[in-house]
DNA sequence: ATTATCTATAGATCTATAGATAATGC
DNA sequence: ATTATCTATAGATCTATAGATAATGC
């Protein structure tokens, strides 16, 4: 249930919405998140969007001030999605959290659409000047800050190996699944994605996880 | 140099091209991948294109009769590159072949443009209906088959393991390139790219190869 | 004579703004 | 009273076609 999360044109000391907005916005970003993996961001159209919603452009424009907004809006609610399944829980061994990732690639292949949208926009923001440069840039940094945290604290409590090059491993993570899910995109039948995931995190482990004494 | 690949709109007995012609084909097609890599298929625009290359709209739709057909024709034209240098070469053993990926990784971080297009251009065909899916689709499935059958070559000379998953590694390593061409592209500096890939295919090829004896 | 390029144009879009009308809920 | 939605519109695009003019090279 999206509250009002600042970006959408307010008032400053408004009443606040009507439920009937709140379904409305959320419909919005819903059938957003399919026209920006189909068309990306540039092509994507606002009427079309609109329509796909069952309002007029103008309708639409009264929720999201503009496409870069909706854009903004779109990608602000994933991440928020993302915080909690990755960054909230606090793994007690590196082991865990690869259950995690493998956990979220699975959720992935029963939404194909947002995949895709991550697959296009991805792509389209390696420009600068793309509305979602910034965001894609920091994201990235922010995750890849996040599994270097996780494994330093592994190499820390002993549970991984000293010599673990901990930027390293978690650039190949991210790109591991990055990669799988583009080639997933373009033939989901030719792989079982969260086994192909699991089956590489669990191998790259045995390699960092320190020797038993 | 590009001979006429049966793409351009020329009358079958015609008398074939000028040289000035032929220049400005190369032109619209190198100019053709910075728009695809920036904008994407959809919003590339021919008119702006043309501009960049210093004619008008009208000019170029006489080159390519079709913004598809001058999708395609940027698309056989970097086959044509990689074919000729992934897929010619026959390797004698299956770490020579990864040097050779290494080495088309070297050349990537030196042509930037050609990495974001297939970037945007991979993400965006991963739709059905996108004029370049298909063509997406069926080179995955190639460089696939190609790598996989290099690998059942290794297997069957004795250089790698018998039970080697050759499927699952030759899907891992393209997952692996892919990857890090996206995160490259956002940050260039983030990564040394073809040291990153070069260290990954080594510690793969070292899973894999038979031991010694 | 053939290829290369230009101009002009039809017909469809696109985003964002302005202002009117309808629905919601204090 | 406020939010939600609509209609109308300005001003810029977009692709592809048609037909005219200019350059090339047998």
């Amino acid at each position: 249930m999206p509250e009002n999360t600042g970006r959408t044109p307010r008032k400053s000391a408004g009443r606040g919405s009507y439920a009937v907005g709140d379904a409305r916005r959320q419909k919005i970003l819903d059938t957003a998140v399919d026209h920006f993996g189909q068309w990306g961001f540039h092509a994507s159209s606002l009427a079309r969007i609109a329509h796909d919603c069952g309002i007029t452009q103008g309708g639409l424009l009264h929720h999201f001030r503009s496409k870069e907004d909706l854009l903004l809006s779109v990608l602000a609610q994933s991440e928020q999605h993302d915080e909690e399944s990755l960054f909230s829980v606090d793994p007690d061994s590196y082991a865990d959290y690869l259950d995690t990732l493998v956990a979220l690639i699975e959720e992935n292949t029963r939404r194909p659409g947002i995949v895709r949208m991550f697959n296009v926009l991805v792509g389209e923001s390696g420009n600068i000047g793309h509305p979602a440069h910034e965001y894609f840039r920091e994201r990235y940094a922010r995750v890849l800050r996040h599994t270097v945290a996780l494994l330093e604290e592994g190499v820390r409590r002993g549970e991984l190996r000293a010599d673990t090059d901990c930027p390293a491993v978690a650039q190949e993570h991210l790109a591991v699944m990055d990669g799988l899910q583009i080639q997933w995109a373009l033939d989901p039948s030719s792989m079982d994605m969260p086994a192909r995931v699991g089956a590489y995190l669990r191998r790259r482990y045995a390699e960092i996880a320190a020797p038993q004494e």
